[in-house]
DNA sequence: ATTAACACGTGAATC
DNA sequence: TGATTCACGTGTTAA
């Protein structure tokens, strides 16, 4: 019950307001700082700013680890593909071949192989060293031979990003050519 | 000048000097976070606090930034590392496997051999290699794998009169066990 | 002279 | 109760 008699406090200063406002602003960004601060110990002007000081020094040391462990990181991963890039410029040459090869793209990880060339002793040894060199693992083959000619289907998987299906091609081209081929 | 009838002025508030340590306290934490917060616009304690806010929210991104990139980047790498891992483990295992070889006559040339066993890089060549230098000519293969075991379906033709299919399974046996379980 | 920002002392509330 | 913390109104100062 507010009573009608109560005093009106008269005020002198005509900043009143404004300095009202302005205690209110940096409360507003004070209140807003701790919001962003977790792991608040007590709820006080100078414990949250003191909060927010750790907080940002612990921030900044974060980030620096961070960036570190990452530039660490991007030269192991530039050595490992330059490494493969070398392996891969040495099967590189690559020959005109009319032989029948056919990479299909299945998912990321997975090719369909299918090859049909002549038949030969130890060949088919040969391509499956071939693919196993190459990083890609066999899951699954099917092949039949009549008259001397072989139908391979092998799907395989492997890391194909650095692996594309028409450089997978050209490989088994040359080598279906060099040991299959006769 | 300093004149010495001025007066002193009493204090009323015991806590005056409790405020006035509180307030400095306060400070003193306000310019240290202003020191540590770069690009300060206006050395204003409103603005200071609202360039803190800014900056620790920038560092928040930062961080989940880098940590981002640092996780998709360890995910790679334990992929690599995994992968030539299990390599490894599947060529260190050598003994333990049990075999399942099964050869079934068909006709007077023609044997069908299933096989079970571990699958070993390189163990499929040597197999096929090991049918040849049988004697044997392999017309039909099927092989699927999963989860590092592989399953053979082979159909071989050749002179059987010397080879008896019992004869050929105890080859078999010895041939995987030695080669190709892994 | 107007304004924005600050420090101060004080009363009140909280623990 | 004392000790802390806060909000408030005010005077002051620099732009």
């Amino acid at each position: 019950m507010e009573e009608s008699n109560q005093q009106q406090p008269v005020y002198k200063s005509k900043n009143l307001m404004a300095e009202r406002t302005r205690r209110t602003k940096i409360n507003q960004r004070l209140y807003a700082l701790r919001a962003l601060v977790p792991n608040i110990t007590k709820m006080s002007k100078a414990t949250i700013l003191d909060d927010a000081f750790d907080y940002i020094e612990d921030l900044k040391k974060q980030v620096k680890e961070l960036e570190d462990e990452l530039v660490e990181m991007g030269d192991e991963r530039e050595e490992k593909q330059e490494s493969e890039a070398s392996k891969w410029e040495m099967a590189q040459e690559v020959q005109k071949c009319e032989l029948d090869v056919v990479v299909t793209p299945v998912d990321a990880k997975t090719l369909e192989i299918k090859i049909v060339c002549e038949k030969k002793e130890g060949g088919f040894s040969k391509l499956m060293a071939a693919l196993g060199h190459l990083g890609l693992e066999v899951t699954s083959i099917n092949v039949t031979s009549f008259r001397g000619v072989a139908l391979n289907t092998i799907c395989v998987e492997g890391e194909l990003e650095m692996l594309k299906p028409i450089q997978v091609k050209e490989l088994l081209i040359e080598m279906v050519k060099e040991h299959l081929t006769i």
